[in-house]
DNA sequence: CGAGATCATTTCGGTTCCGTATCATTTTAT
DNA sequence: ATAAAATGATACGGAACCGAAATGATCTCG
């Protein structure tokens, strides 16, 4: 699929996503919460709290409290690290990475359908 | 500006998106009001709050507060319809223009910044 | 071994947002 | 004229989130 992407469609194409997750609210997550989502599933790990906290500029209990509503969605999991018991390791599960998938399907089914 | 929009650079694209909106928190809008926002902003008026409320699938007051939240920053403003003076009009504003422009610029920005 | 550093979590007070229900205003229809 | 409908705003109780600070656990290193 090819697209030239100009501002409007640009726009357009967030503002499609953006209505989508507020009607569908599976999980209503936050922007703060789907930008943790999407570094656990699109970055290469290991993922700390501490590490999350610095890359969004926001404090270590905001990333404590976004990994606990989404762990209660099951879209994450969390692990002591073994090699140094201090630290968290955020993990993926299934259903996030297919929560990941649909969303991606979404971006693009919206793409496509952009007036171009 | 050409992309091959794939589902990883897609997602890619959100998540680049969701941090920066996180990160530079000028407003920290929800993704309930960012919806509102560019709905305003990229669709033809009217805009009314029963309206912009079915077409989100939410309730009024979320509608309402969204507006008053941006009404605050100076993103939107409102009037009454001088026609049906129930109804209110949501109104574009300076601040609000330059505010979604910057966000088309930014959605751009990360696009082009892709790894292809 | 022990003091200090590091990391995640919890606590705290305060703010914001939610949906339901209600209210005030205006329009429509009888 | 007046009852009913429509529209947006407000009140309310509950839930979620915020940052700062305190806490508990673990590691580092002298």
């Amino acid at each position: 699929m090819q697209i030239e992407l100009k501002p409007f469609q640009a726009l357009t194409l967030w503002k499609e996503i953006a209505i989508s997750e507020v009607r569908d609210d599976a999980h209503d997550l936050t922007m703060r919460q789907l930008a943790v989502l999407l570094t656990v599933y699109l970055e290469p790990p290991p993922h700390t709290i501490r590490g999350m906290a610095a890359k969004l500029k926001v404090t270590k209990p905001a990333i404590t409290r976004a990994l606990d509503t989404m762990g209660g969605y099951g879209l994450v999991d969390r692990h002591r690290d073994e090699k140094d018991k201090r630290n968290v390791l955020v993990k993926r599960t299934v259903k996030g990475a297919l929560y990941v998938e649909k969303l991606g399907d979404l971006v693009i089914a919206k793409a496509r359908g952009l007036p171009l």
